[in-house]
DNA sequence: CAAAATTAGATTGCGCACAATATGATTTTG
DNA sequence: CAAAATCATATTGTGCGCAATCTAATTTTG
């Protein structure tokens, strides 16, 4: 429980402030599940969800990652992960081994069919980047606007958290 | 690298075409989960989930709508709604009852608790544009952008499903 | 070196999201 | 008006996403 500066009532809110289609929020939310449907038909046949194409296109950059990795890289945990990792290897497109050198990490590899993978891959993003209807140009200056806006809300929670601890 | 295979591709992409950080779809995603993040400490103490708020945010404008009416605003269908409406009730904010006129509809309304929410979702509001760290000018810039990405996307999906009844 | 602390993953439980299906109410049509 | 089609919602099954907890391996410390 911080004690918050007593902002009972700080500032009259426009009337319509609460509207849903002024809540950027909404809007991000909107967008995520709107990509989500548009990749599905174009990952269907290939059996792979949409989280699961992100551990692929990561392991692209550079294979053999380890479990902790893959979630730094994703934002995702284990919890999310270890389960999503299993499905990815029982349909063939990793493989999953400890390190020897230390045995907690699990080390993450890309199976011939997930490398091959990697050549499909260009269609669909070239499919995505027609469906999203938005100039190259357009698409960078979302794409670095958005990561500022994430890096900002990751600021934040950190910024909480800490507070929570002292 | 530089020399790719001479196959069926239509246009060479650039190496790093499908790095993670050129992904659009990619930083909505991204961002979708940071906003969810910031807003989990905000609606823990009401009980409240992120779409549950969406819920409420869309009775606030307009209450008394049926379950297809909240879904068609919030992009959600029954299978996801049905029970996320039943916790809204368990938990007190609203009542589910069968339209008298069609009894096919379910009417969801606010109670005393879910309209007196709303003096608080003035507060969550303002704290989630701190975090956002953005002016407010440029949250409604990346607002309108994200609504007419969104929109596009759908025109895909539905020229997509139209083509595939055809 | 042994005990304590830290680390990496896995598991469990809950809630969202969606496809497919089921049920019951209403409307259309023959 | 009765059968068929349509409609609104609920249910089931699968997968993501996260908090909390557990186990085993490694590192730190006394």
């Amino acid at each position: 429980m911080t004690d918050r500066p007593p902002n009972t009532h700080p500032d009259p809110l426009p009337p319509d402030a609460l509207a849903l289609d002024r809540q950027l929020c909404f809007a991000v939310y909107s967008a995520a599940h709107a990509f989500n449907r548009t990749y599905k038909p174009l990952l269907d046949p290939y059996g792979l969800t949409y989280p699961q194409y992100l551990v692929l296109l990561s392991l692209w950059e550079e294979d053999g990652r380890t479990v902790k990795a893959l979630g730094a890289a994703l934002g995702l945990d284990s919890g999310t992960l270890s389960p999503l990792l299993k499905r990815l290897e029982a349909s063939g497109y990793i493989r999953r081994a400890r390190d020897r050198a230390d045995e907690r990490q699990v080390i993450v590899t890309l199976t011939g069919k997930g490398r091959a993978m990697q050549e499909e891959a260009g269609a669909i993003r070239m499919e995505i980047g027609r469906a999203s209807g938005c100039s190259l140009a357009a698409l960078e200056e979302l794409n670095s606007t958005l990561q500022r806006l994430t890096a900002n809300l990751r600021a934040g929670q950190e910024a909480d958290a800490a507070e929570g601890a002292a």
